[in-house]
DNA sequence: CGGTATGGATGAAACGATTCACATCGCCGT
DNA sequence: ACGGCGATGTGAATCGTTTCATCCATACCG
């Protein structure tokens, strides 16, 4: 393979001539440059990053690691994050926990070991400090989808009790006294945030707990959702609305229930959250609460771009928390038509 | 930052042996090799994948470069080529094209300088011979979603023409005699293809070419579908059925057609191409030609690996060309109810 | 003409791991 | 007692960059 020292030759420079080239080409003069360039056509040469990166330190790459590469909420995310490091620069390298605490860790060691520039991450487990193995190798990072305190690090979120409220308040003008809430599991914080955000309208407006049925789903996906669907049709009294955790459930229960035959949203009123582009799309457009994919993805990348290098230096770094907004995005499936 | 000195030093060993400890422990003594283990513990020492990928030559790393993030069909081949990936012991990085041949090129070279153990990709440029770059920095690389010449490399695809066929012959056997074909782009082999399948089955059946009417999408997404559905709308006479290049534009389609109050199958059928999960979790299910992505991804990734190192190392490699069958998954879209 | 900026180029040290030729030691068989 | 062997440990060389102290003309100033 070829490297700096075959071009230094071919050109007939040193080696930190070449290096110059390649990092501050106006300190080199026309003549050699040209001739480096030259050397380099010719030979075919190709920086080594793994060279570079030993002697930097560390890494040209961003890690975000995210719970679910299949939902495309945060293949929206990741879009968004990509863009803004491309613009420093940066490369993402994009990994799924699939929901589970080991594959976090894992993948964390992994970053640490590649000694990545910074990290983004979604985390998993509600508990504890999964965080510290990049505490511990300097790594800067910001959280991801969940609010954390300033204290530890910054982090972009959305206001999920807020959303899940909005939902509630949605149902419950329209005359909804018994709405089921189909959750993925209980260990993410945005399940339960969601569910609060909802038991608050309901006592908003004054009714009892008892308005809210739970339906748990194994996993946040749509064949969790078909499954959990079927669970609703079996209740009895069955409830005449629901709000799912995610999208993906959603478009699972509306999609089993408008199968058996009952009608969305006369007969059962449907809202999910994330709005991702499926809920949009679906035959009976979905009622969503709208969750800024992308926007959390870039202020995110924007925050840990920040962090790694202090736009004022002798400030230093200040952790801070975005939370954004929700906002429902009212369609078909809970506005039964005139 | 701790390096594998100050590991030795605090463990009373000299270097080699530190190495020693973590690439071959069997060849180190069970006492020396406790003290180490306490060292690296006391110190939370890390290894550096720079170092090791600087000595080694190469990274421990697959890419994985695909049209379109966005679209879950190659979520689920990534997710495939992960598994497989993971099993080596190899990590991968995933990185969207999106549909333009600069940036793939883009991300080539970045893959070359990270010196990447091997590079899996789905070519968008449909001449010319895009992977040079890897060719040249002797990368090992399979393409995939599309066939290529095994002279040239290995490639694991699915029969799009084949597919187009069974499309075809599907709505055909049916009774419809206009057929559209709302296609992307037309420099994507897949896009061709697809619809040359769908134009030997209009043949086969004796028709004439006329039968498809073409209607094209600017990309390969849900709104680019609306949009071709607006259009299939205006067309008189009107097709009774449409063939879509992907699930996004059959989605698209559909909902258009749906909300326009065409009834979908029987007043016009539709089908989408590569079975992706939100085809089956549509309210009318999608009637799709199933294009197995996480297979693809899988022995794609499997082909690579023995690329990387073949089993029988006298013999050497042989580039293997796999072409898998596409099956026709019917669903309610493109079959009316007795 | 001596002194001194200045713009360009140099080459050695450093980054952190792996590897390999070599050293050491205890033990066995003759 | 000695050569040989296996098991274990050592430390220097190496991978390909970047960076920095240094050096060399050349031009400029007084």
């Amino acid at each position: 393979m070829v490297g700096i020292k075959d071009v230094a030759r071919q050109a007939g420079v040193s080696v930190g001539t070449v290096s110059n080239v390649l990092n501050r080409p106006e300190r080199v003069s026309h003549e050699i440059r040209a001739r480096v360039h030259a050397a380099i056509d010719l030979l075919g040469y190709v920086r080594s990053e793994s060279a570079r990166q030993l002697r930097a330190g560390h890494s040209r790459m961003l890690g975000l690691l995210v719970m679910d590469t299949g939902n495309p909420f945060f293949a929206v995310l990741a879009q968004g994050t990509e863009r803004v490091a491309a613009e420093a620069g940066l490369g993402v390298m994009v990994c799924n926990s699939a929901e589970s605490a080991a594959a976090e860790q894992g993948y964390l060691s992994l970053f640490v070991e590649q000694r990545l520039r910074g990290v983004l991450f979604a985390p998993v487990a509600s508990d504890g400090e999964p965080w510290q193995a990049l505490r511990r190798a300097n790594i800067p990072f910001v959280v991801v989808d969940r609010a954390v305190d300033t204290r530890t690090a910054c982090s972009v979120a959305a206001d999920d009790v807020l959303g899940g409220s909005l939902a509630g308040r949605h149902l419950l003008a329209a005359g909804h006294r018994r709405i089921a809430y189909v959750h993925g599991p209980g260990h993410l914080q945005q399940v339960r945030d969601r569910r609060e955000g909802l038991a608050r309208a309901v006592e908003e407006a004054g009714l009892g707990i008892d308005t809210i049925v739970d339906i748990p789903a194994e996993k946040l996906d749509v064949s969790a959702g078909r499954d959990a669907g079927a669970r609703l049709l079996g209740l009895s009294p069955r409830p005449t609305a629901v709000f799912c955790t995610n999208d993906l459930l959603a478009l699972g229960v509306m999609q089993t229930t408008f199968d058996a035959g009952v009608r969305v949203p006369d007969d059962l009123a449907v809202i999910g959250y994330d709005d991702i582009e499926f809920a949009e799309a679906s035959l009976i457009p979905l009622t969503s609460v709208r969750h800024p994919a992308a926007e959390i993805g870039r202020l995110a990348a924007g925050l840990l771009l920040q962090e790694i290098e202090p736009p004022d230096p002798e400030r230093g770094h200040q952790h801070t928390g975005i939370v954004l907004q929700p906002e429902l995005v009212v369609r078909r499936s809970s506005t039964p038509q005139p």
